[in-house]
DNA sequence: TCTGGGGTCCTAGGACCC
DNA sequence: TCTGGGGTCCTAGGACCC
């Protein structure tokens, strides 16, 4: 059977876990800017509690914050991903689970060698209890025959307390369960396919269930079929990924809007060095440096321009360097005159792995004078913080 | 005033091949 | 009027995830 573990509201979680005093007080986790933008990204069971949500921006919540005493945290996606690199440890190395994996930052699969409902109850609860012990996150736990199912057991964990955070979801009550599970509450199922659903009138998961194979692959491909495939009990989503990320990309919603080319091409520099590193961190190279750009389009006032170019490079690199000069010039491409932007950012794709690499016979051998300066750079900032030293270019 | 950031996978369609 | 039949590879964009 499968097993899915869900932090509950991780990132607030980890901050009460990492910060004494904040235990039983609302909190919320938000992405601050500089000019008071931003919007709450985890908030504790005391701020939902007040009428806060995830997704709302704070500018909107100012008075309910401030009356209240609400504690905002600034996000700090680094601890999060400590914490859940030490679940992962503590999971492993409690031997309990198997073929266990991480998802996400907040998320887990597993399986369990056996298919009795009492023995997984009490499995995946030493589990968590194993994990609020060392680490104070509380956790969900989910099982079922699918990892599509086992996220709906954990569904139901989540919103009901008489589980006490485990819910084991068998065959015998799987259609009880789908007929109160709204389609919007599966895996794999989004604000479009919603939409597309609700028109045909089918509007909780037991009836997905019940609908016609042919039509379903019809309207969702593959990808539809495979979530209609798992609520039957088949499972068929392979989590086996690469370990190395396909992509690497950075970008920023600005505190203003800006017309300057001067300013947006300072920040591109910086997303693209950024995004240099991260990729000489993970030993790969990319062929592909896309940027994009675009204007805020929550001010339907103003004239509205969102544009991305991808620049294909003579040869795969991580070199910063030509990174960089490749992002300005997609920039320039892009950049059109009298519009406000708000947003831009730099992707890197196409990429492969550094060894075995293809060199290209009529490349600059500059990649290589680069290489010893990258190599020291990257060192320094690994030891004293991303922007200690950068690439004045 | 103020509205996140970072990923994955799939598909259609174009360009090209023989 | 009538205009092969298969393929592959690449990319942009959409939909989804957290």
């Amino acid at each position: 059977m499968f097993l899915h573990i869900d932090c509950n509201a991780y990132f607030a979680s980890c901050e009460v876990a990492t910060r004494p005093g904040l235990a039983g007080k609302p909190v919320v986790v938000a992405n601050e800017t500089e000019n008071g933008g931003g919007v709450i990204l985890a908030l504790t069971a005391e701020a939902k509690a007040l009428g806060l949500k995830r997704g709302i921006p704070l500018f909107q919540v100012r008075n309910l914050i401030k009356m209240n005493n609400v504690i905002i945290c600034p996000v700090d996606h680094k601890k999060y991903r400590r914490i859940s690199h030490q679940i992962m440890e503590n999971v492993q190395r409690q031997e309990i689970v198997q073929d266990f994996v991480q998802y996400s930052v907040d998320e887990f699969f597993g399986t369990l060698p056996t298919d009795d409902p009492d023995e997984l109850r009490h499995y995946a609860t030493q589990v968590k209890e194993m994990i609020a012990d060392t680490t104070s996150i509380p956790v969900s736990c989910g099982l079922s025959q699918s990892y599509t199912l086992a996220k709906v057991a954990t569904h139901y964990a989540k919103h009901y307390k008489g589980y006490n955070g485990v819910c084991v979801l068998m065959p015998e009550n799987r259609q009880k369960a789908l007929s109160m599970l709204d389609i919007a509450d599966i895996w794999g199922i989004g604000r479009q396919s919603r939409a597309k659903l609700y028109s045909l009138g089918i509007r909780t998961a037991q009836q997905l269930v019940e609908s016609d194979e042919k039509l379903l692959m019809k309207i969702f491909s593959v990808s539809g079929l495979n979530t209609w495939r798992e609520l039957r009990g088949i499972p068929c989503i392979d989590l086996h990924r690469p370990a190395k990320q396909r992509s690497i990309m950075q970008s920023r919603t600005f505190a203003y809007m800006t017309d300057d080319i001067k300013t947006l091409e300072q920040d591109i520099r910086t997303y693209a060095a950024s995004c240099a590193a991260k990729l000489r961190e993970q030993k790969s190279v990319c062929r592909t440096v896309q940027v994009f750009l675009s204007t805020n389009r929550h001010r339907e006032d103003l004239a509205q321009y969102r544009n991305s170019i991808g620049v294909h490079l003579p040869s795969p690199t991580a070199d910063t360097p030509t990174i960089v000069k490749a992002a300005v010039s997609a920039l320039h491409g892009l950049y059109k005159e009298g519009f406000l932007y708000k947003q831009a950012g730099v992707i890197l794709t196409n990429i492969t792995e550094e060894e075995g690499m293809q060199l290209d016979l009529f490349s600059e051998p500059e990649d290589q004078r680069h290489r010893k300066l990258m190599q020291i750079t990257d060192a320094i900032n690994k030891k004293f913080g991303d922007d200690t030293i950068n690439f004045g270019l």
